[in-house]
DNA sequence: ACACAGATTAATCGTTTGATTAAATAATTT
DNA sequence: AAATTATTTAATCAAACGATTAATCTGTGT
C-alpha cells in the first residue's frame, strides 16, 4: 500500500469512491481521505474532480469494452463465443461488483461524458456476419443481433444489477446467491444456443 | 397542470428530478424551479429532502413492485404468466423509461432507504411452488426459482437499462430500438418457455 | 370589515463543496 | 551544500447547498 506513488494512490481511491456511490455523491474530501492524501494533491495531479472522473470511467468502459470486443471479434464459432463470453463476464464481475451499475447508471446521467469515451461502436460487426450467416444456413433462428445481445448480456450481467433487490424479493442470502451466479455459467448457454440453434449442435 | 395543488406539484416535480439525476444530482433548487413553486414550500409540505426522496421512491418501488406480485401470485398457468408479465413490463418501461435503472441504483448506493420500502418479500412464494410442481411432474426442468426470475427480468429490464450503451454498441438508432423492445413480447417468452418446458405446451 | 389560520414568498443562515493560495517540505540538479 | 524544482500541506475562498425565518398574501368564518 506504501509502495505507491501519491497519484496512484488518488486515482485508486477515486476509482473506488466514484463506482461505489456515482459522481454527484462523490465528494473529493472522500478521495482524498480513501487516499490519504491532502485535497490539494488531488487538484496538483488531476486539475479537477471532472478531470479525475473521466480518466477513472475512461479506464471502466475499456475493461468492461475490451472482454467483449475480443470474445466476439474473434474467429471462434457462436457457442464457443457465447460459453466464453458468459464465463468471462461472471468472473469479472464477481470480482467488480458495482462496475456495471455504475456504467449504466453513469451512461444515463452523464451520456456525453461516457459517449467520448466509448471507443469503437463496430466492433460486434464480425458477430453480425457470423449471425447472418448462421441464419442464411438454417442453422440458427434469424432475428436481430441486438436480440441475441440483448438476451445474453442480459441474462448474465442483470443478476449483478439488481443482487441487493433480489437477495429480497427471493429471500435468499447472499452466499447463495453467490453459488447461482456460478451456476449461470452452464445455465445461460444452453438456454441461449437451445433458442438459437435450429439444428441442435454436438 | 394548474389544477393541483402545490403539494402535488412538488412531488410530481421531485420525482420527475430524482429519477432522472438520483438522489445526490438532484438539488432542491431543482425541484423547486421544475415544479413552479418556492423552496420553502418544499420544506413546509415534506420536511426534508430526505422524506420527500422517501415518499417518491417508495411509491416508484410499489408500482414497481404491484405488477411483479399481481402477476405471479395469481393462479394462472406459467406459460400464461411469462407472456403477461414481458408484455406488461415492457409497456410499463416504454412509459418509465428511468425507473429501473433509477431502483437498481438506489437500491446499492441507499440500500437502507430502499430496504425500509421494500414490504413482502415472499409474495413469490406462489411462483416458487408452482415451478416445483410442475418439475415434479416432469412438464419443465428442475431449477431453482431464482434462475427463472432472473433470466425473465434479465431479458425484460436490461434492455432498457442498457438502452444508452446498447444503442452505440450496436450502432441503430433510438426509433430502431425501440421498435426491437416491442419485438421483444415475442422473443423473450418463446426464449423462457422453449427453455423451461420439456414437454413443449400447446 | 375583521380576525385568524393556512399557504407562499424573499431573504438569509450555517455548512459543505470544489478549488486555490502561499508556505513548508522533500527530491533533484549543479 | 547551495540552488532549483517537485511535491505536500494547512488555511482559506467563493459558490452552491439544505434549511429556516419572518414577513406577506389568500381564503374562510364571524
Amino acid at each position: 500500500m506504501e509502495n505507491q506513488t501519491t497519484e496512484e494512490k488518488i486515482k485508486e481511491a477515486a476509482a473506488h469512491v466514484f463506482i461505489q456511490k456515482g459522481y454527484a455523491a462523490t465528494k473529493t474530501r472522500d478521495i482524498a481521505e480513501e487516499a490519504g492524501i491532502n485535497i490539494a494533491s488531488l487538484h496538483y495531479y488531476y486539475r479537477s474532480k471532472d478531470k479525475l472522473f473521466e480518466i477513472v470511467i475512461g479506464e471502466a468502459l475499456r475493461r468492461f469494452s475490451k472482454v467483449m470486443d475480443e470474445i466476439f471479434n474473434s474467429d471462434s464459432p457462436l457457442e464457443e463465443k457465447i460459453k466464453r463470453f458468459v464465463h468471462r463476464y461472471i468472473d469479472f464481475f464477481k470480482e467488480n461488483t458495482q462496475v456495471p451499475l455504475f456504467i449504466m447508471s453513469e451512461s444515463q446521467t452523464n451520456p456525453e461524458k461516457v459517449e467520448k469515451m466509448l471507443s469503437n461502436q463496430k466492433t460486434l460487426g464480425k458477430l453480425k456476419k457470423q449471425l447472418e450467416e448462421l441464419a442464411e444456413k438454417g442453422v440458427i433462428r434469424k432475428i436481430h443481433y441486438a436480440h441475441f445481445m440483448m438476451n445474453l448480456v442480459g441474462t448474465t450481467v442483470f443478476p449483478f444489477i439488481s443482487k441487493p433487490l433480489m437477495l429480497r424479493k427471493l429471500n435468499i442470502s447472499s452466499k447463495a446467491y453467490d453459488a447461482l451466479l456460478e451456476e449461470r455459467k452452464q445455465i445461460i448457454p444452453e438456454m441461449i444456443i437451445n433458442y438459437m440453434y435450429l439444428k441442435k449442435p454436438k
